[in-house]
DNA sequence: ACCTGAACACCGTTCAAGT
DNA sequence: ACCTGAACACCGTTCAAGT
């Protein structure tokens, strides 16, 4: 209570890493939508505008928060099959995404923090030792973490959906109720059924990869793209 | 100048089509970021609490906005065969979603409307009608409409990568110059060569389509997946 | 170097009041 | 029914000033 002059915070000096921490908290506990300067600066016990001295912006604390949910992605054992790497990695970071759902509609919007970079990093190795032609090392690459983040999306949709939003519950009630939607309400039964308890995640990945598959070891050709890439190590100066 | 004392607007009366066509404007043009009710009001030349007349909230303004986007999808010609259809839809959504750009975060975001809720009823009907099993086309489904979202979300990230935003590009140049990362900067190089200007959404598109069109017609049985709905026509009450 | 309060230029929305 | 200004409870950030 009867705290030292000098000393304006609570528990622990401001650094960049401890403001990080808290806003990582708070995200998780309420949602990136009620986090503030003003909120964070409070729950530090400092003012506002200290937290400009170690954050340039809110979006760059955001970033800075993202990257810290990339960085909970363990990479998987050295020395695995591809696709056993691919595997492990896609489900790292939907699992490390779920855990931190506020993260979900920003990753792809924000700036890649070096966390994010050293996880697309892995994935495009992982592809480039694969066997495949370049672009459609490239082009498998979107694929896949397209996947990921939109069955991510999807099951947060879906989540606030079913559970706590009864109002948005309704409304989705409400407009299967017209009858205009018949397709629409048999897809919302199969997400309620036990059925799609089954691997989603997996069977799409697994569509993925065999259809990336094909093109290993120029057992296919890609029809519509042009030839890949002739020299093989080109990763030089201007990229 | 002189304007009667019962009008209150310029040149329109205040309805809720066009309140929804003036935010649309100003979001194509600004960015919905800088879409906010006050200025919208001072757009349509009324008080800002008029709007809450024909909007119950800014949320379910947005939701209007996108289902505009989603009501300028126009729907594949009747009696093309499954895989063209798919292709129509897939195409001309993304074109949609290009020529709003700003639409591209929201979209799975916030409440579909009733144009996107039409648009999801086409693509299911279209894959109904592919002697899929039900389920692979409930998964099928995802697959295709992830891979939409997540290529528009792509060209957008990267098309402010390489536009206006120097100070972003000059990030990235940063990152890469590390040398931490060959990869990514093969990666990077990829997709601004002339290679990545081919078909990269069909490429992926066909992949995705080849894979389901592979449990057509019982030609496989998924195997991660339970048997199917056993009953044909199970779209009763409670959906 | 590190921290800060006051102030600026905004937000969305509630409320009570007008016609 | 339709419209509204004032007010409330917030924002992120600039600036000038403190130690």
């Amino acid at each position: 209570m009867a705290r030292p002059k000098k000393v304006r915070h609570g528990d622990a000096v401001l650094t960049h890493e401890h403001i990080v921490a808290t806003a990582l908290r708070l995200a998780d506990a309420d949602g990136i939508r009620q986090l503030s300067m003003r909120r964070l600066a409070t729950e530090l016990d400092c003012g506002v505008m200290s937290l400009y001295h170690y954050v340039v912006d809110k979006e760059a604390l955001i970033e800075a928060l993202v990257d810290q949910v990339a960085r909970e992605v363990v990479p998987p054992p050295k020395g695995v099959a591809w696709r056993e790497a691919v595997r492990h990695i896609a489900e790292a970071t939907l699992a490390a995404q779920l855990r931190h759902p506020w993260a979900i509609p920003v990753w792809s919007t924000s700036w890649p923090g070096p966390y994010r970079f050293a996880l697309v990093e892995q994935l495009l190795d992982t592809l480039a030792h694969a066997g495949l032609p370049p672009d459609v090392a490239d082009l498998g690459f979107h694929a896949l973490t397209n996947h990921v983040q939109g069955f991510a999306q999807q099951r947060i949709s879906f989540g606030q959906l079913e559970s706590r939003a009864e109002v948005t519950r309704d409304r989705l009630e409400a407009m299967i109720a017209q009858g205009k939607f018949p397709r629409v309400a048999e897809h919302v039964e199969f997400h309620r059924s036990e059925r799609s308890a089954q691997d989603e995640f997996g069977f799409t990945l697994d569509l993925i990869l065999d259809g990336l598959e094909k093109f290993a070891d120029g057992e296919k050709r890609p029809s519509v793209l042009r030839a890949g890439r002739e020299d093989g190590d080109s990763r030089d100066s201007n990229a």
